[in-house]
Parts: C-alpha cells; structure tokens; sequence
DNA sequence: TCTGGGGTCCTAGGACCC
DNA sequence: TCTGGGGTCCTAGGACCC
C-alpha cells in the first residue's frame, strides 16, 4: 500500500502555529506582490475564495468577513515543511517528498489490517510536533492513495482514509469528475470525454491502448494504476534538473538598468540554488514578458538560450552570459511586468567512485554474483543504479534473466522485452528488477 | 490600479551514425 | 510490388503537477 500525506492548507496552517489567534478564522496567504491569494483557510474556502484568485477583485469581500490577509513567507514555509517531512520519516522511513507539503509513503511494511489507527497515531504526532495538521490517504497506488486522501479530506472525520478495490471504489470513481483525478486536467478530461469515457470509472474500465492513443502513456499508467496496479514507484530524491528564478515587477518597468538589476538579484540566487545541490549547468535561459492582462499594451514577451563554454557555477561568469541574452530581447518600446533567468542542462559534480565491486566499462557495468532470490539481486542493483546515476548523471541498464547483467549485443536483445530503455515508454517504466520481471 | 512561482515528463521529428 | 535495419541525441511544444 501507498500512503499520501498532505499538510491542510499549508501556508495559512503555518501562519496559525506562530499566530493561534487565527485558528478557526478565516485566513489567506497572498503570492508575491500581495498580487492573487494562493492559500485559503477552511473558512475562507467556504466564502468561495477560489484557488489563485486576483486580490483586488476579493478586496469587499475580505473586508465584509474579516478575512486576515498575510504576504507569503517561504523561509517559514519551507522550514514547517523541512520539519514535518523528517518527523514523517522518523515513523516511515520510505518515502518521497513530493512537494513542500506532500510526502508519499511505502507502507508496504505495515499490517493492513491496523493501517488505519497507525496512520491515525503518525497524523496525530506529527500535529503535535510541529502543530500542522495533515490529512493520509492510503491505497494501492499512488494515483489511489491521492484520491485517497481527497476523500480524507472530503469525508472522514479523523483525516485518514483508506481506499482498498473494492465495490466501494467502483461506486467512488462513478461518482466524480475525471478532474478528480492525479494528472487529469481540463484538457485532457474534454479528449477523454470526446471518446466517450466520462468519469474515473469509465477509465478504469477502458482498454489502455486505446487510452494511450488520446493521452499518451502517461494516461494509460492511470488505467493501470486505477485498477490497483501500480506503474509509478517512489522516486529517490534527486537533484532538481532545471532552476528558476523569477519575479513579477510591482510596477512595470521599461528601462534597461532596472531589468538588469532585477535580473542580476536573480541570477546571484539560482547560481546560490546551484551551488547548494553541488551541480554545473550548460546553459542559461533568460525570458521577460509585458503585462498579458493588458489588453490595450503592446504585448511582448521572448526568451533566448545561450551555452556557457564550459560547464560552470560561478556567479560572475552566469551573470555575464545573462546579460548578454537580455542585451539580445530587450526592446525599449515596451512595458515590462516580468524577468526570469533558467539555468538548464544542470551535471552533478563528479564524486569519487566508493563501491568498487562493479566494473564500468563502455556504458556498461558488471557486477558479476549469484543470489538465491531476485529480492537480494534487485536491492543490489538499486544500490548500484543509485550510485552511477549520482557519479554518471545518466545510464542505460542492460539485464539478464540470469542475473547477471550484460549487453549482449544489439541483435540479440528482443525488442521490447529486454530493453531498459524500453520500459520507458511502457506504462510499468520501473528501474527494479523484481518489477521487471514481474512485469515481462 | 492591482492578476504567482517553480517544476517534471512525453511526443514527434530531424540530423546523424553504424 | 518493391524500398535495410537499428540506433542516438537533441529540440520544441504541449501537457500536467504543487
């Protein structure tokens, strides 16, 4: 089983530990600029304030219900989350931290009978450690466990909720919106809907390849994982593969000095975002954009790519590179709302090799040992996989049925079976071997 | 007047290689 | 009716997520 946890309404619930005086008030927490509110206390949620909502259009509202206003604070956000997540950990200690306010867990280990007074205890503790609530939901999937933890949300009175296959899911899945669903949007319910498959359980009970056809693999993993099959696995922790750094401008902005200063406070902290995770980057984006709400400006909006020559993290030298892309977008007829910078093509720093037991040769590792059960053989591999992944950034596992792993040339592998690579494109994608082979 | 910021993954298609 | 087959790497664009 899978388990998801989700802080209630994150950022408000962090402002309620430092303030107790807004618990049970209606309370938001405001974007950058104080421009959209994008976090709403129950009470606020229940005075139809909606997700991302421009302030001003709310301002009368807030006023008549004494709505409490806060600019965001994201160095307190981020260290409510820091504390939640270890605290988690300290009960589970597999999982993914998926975003600032979500975690999924391998509960694999848990009894499931008990599952749901033991997800009770640890939403309970976690409370008391660090005063945020959360809701759990658990399921055979993670696409279930996340629905899962809507109804938690939606329908349990202690916040947990455990979705099994069931009757009961059946009944679940008819009755809501295909949007309800993890990875399901607007356009891709209306595609869904144009085929003639309405809700979650028309899903479910629909052929893949034929779900494949109008929303790519990804949706038929939903298939599969609606069904209690799981195709997505808790992911390690890894380096981001892109930073951004960007800021609407209170007011708008037209000269030049002004674009590179603000750029400039950008750069210094994507090259700081860099540095933290110890990787380089190749190349450097830069974009600015007018006001789009606008309607009688000009409109302009661009972005341009440059590489560095080598392989860097070095402030000065991303600053340079970043002004030159702006000296190349910058028109002096237009307004502008909003500058950013991108570093791409991020490499991990090399790290010393400190598993000598595998060979690396030509793209290709051996680790040449027999183990009685495929449960052994795959902890091994994720180890090694781990640590060429970290040292090489990237690879591409050949495997045998033998357990001993091996490219055997290109024209007797069988396409489509043995190929790592192929798993990729298939909804099982999965780098452990006892997938694998479950699967094949 | 005022409208956030930061991510990931997948596909198709072209260039190129052996 | 026939055309070789199998592959890598890269990019733009379009989805989706919190």
């Amino acid at each position: 089983m899978y388990g998801l946890v989700d802080c209630n309404n994150f950022y408000v619930s962090c402002e309620r530990v430092f303030n107790p005086l807004l618990r049970n008030k209606p309370v938001v927490v405001l974007s950058n600029n104080d421009g959209c509110i994008i976090a709403r206390s129950n009470e606020a949620k229940s005075l139809d304030i909606p997700m991302g909502a421009p302030l001003h259009l709310y301002k009368t509202l807030i006023k008549k219900n004494k709505i409490f206003t806060y600019s965001s604070n994201y160095t307190l956000y981020g260290d409510m989350s820091s504390r939640v997540m270890s605290s988690l950990n300290y009960f589970v200690p597999d999982m993914e931290i998926y975003s600032i306010d979500e975690a999924f867990l391998d509960l694999r280990k848990f009894n499931e009978k008990t599952i749901l007074e033991e997800m009770f205890k640890i939403k309970q503790f976690i409370y008391q450690w660090t005063g945020i609530p959360v809701s759990i939901g658990v399921g055979p999937t993670k696409t279930l466990a996340k629905l899962a933890n809507k109804m938690a949300k939606k329908h349990s009175s202690n916040g947990v909720y455990v979705l099994t296959i069931s009757e009961h899911l059946r009944s679940i899945l008819s009755n809501i919106q295909l949007e309800d669903i993890w990875g399901i949007s607007k356009g891709w319910a209306n595609r869904l809907k144009s085929i003639g498959i309405n809700n979650p359980l028309d899903l479910q009970q629909s052929d893949p390849r034929k779900i494949r056809k109008i929303v790519s693999v990804v949706g038929e993993r939903m298939v599969y994982e609606l069904r209690g099959n799981p195709c997505l696995s808790l992911e390690n922790i890894v380096d981001k593969k892109s930073i951004t750094v960007s800021r609407s401008f209170g007011n708008m902005v037209n000269d030049k000095y002004n674009l590179k200063q603000a750029l400039a406070n950008h750069v210094a902290r994507a090259a700081e975002k860099l540095r933290s995770q110890d990787s380089l980057c190749g190349e450097i984006c830069v974009f600015i954009n007018t006001n789009r709400f606008r309607k009688n400006d000009l409109q302009y909006s661009n972005s341009a790519i440059l590489p560095f020559d080598d392989l860097t993290d070095n402030t000065n030298i991303i600053m340079k590179k970043a002004f030159k892309v702006l000296d190349r977008l910058y028109r002096s007829n237009y307004n502008y709302k909003k500058i950013g910078v991108i570093l791409l093509n991020l490499k991990q720093r090399k790290k010393d090799v400190k598993n000598k037991n595998y060979v690396i040769q030509d793209n290709l590792f051996t680790y040449d040992k027999n183990y009685k059960n495929i449960a052994d053989a795959s902890d091994v591999c994720m180890e090694i996989l781990d640590d060429i992944n970290t040292k090489m950034g990237k690879m591409t596992l050949f495997y045998g049925s033998q357990g001993i792993v091996k490219h055997s040339g290109r024209k007797k592998i069988e396409k489509d079976k043995w190929r790592m690579r192929s798993f990729y494109r298939s909804p099982f994608y999965t780098t452990n071997w006892a997938d694998i082979l479950k699967v094949s």
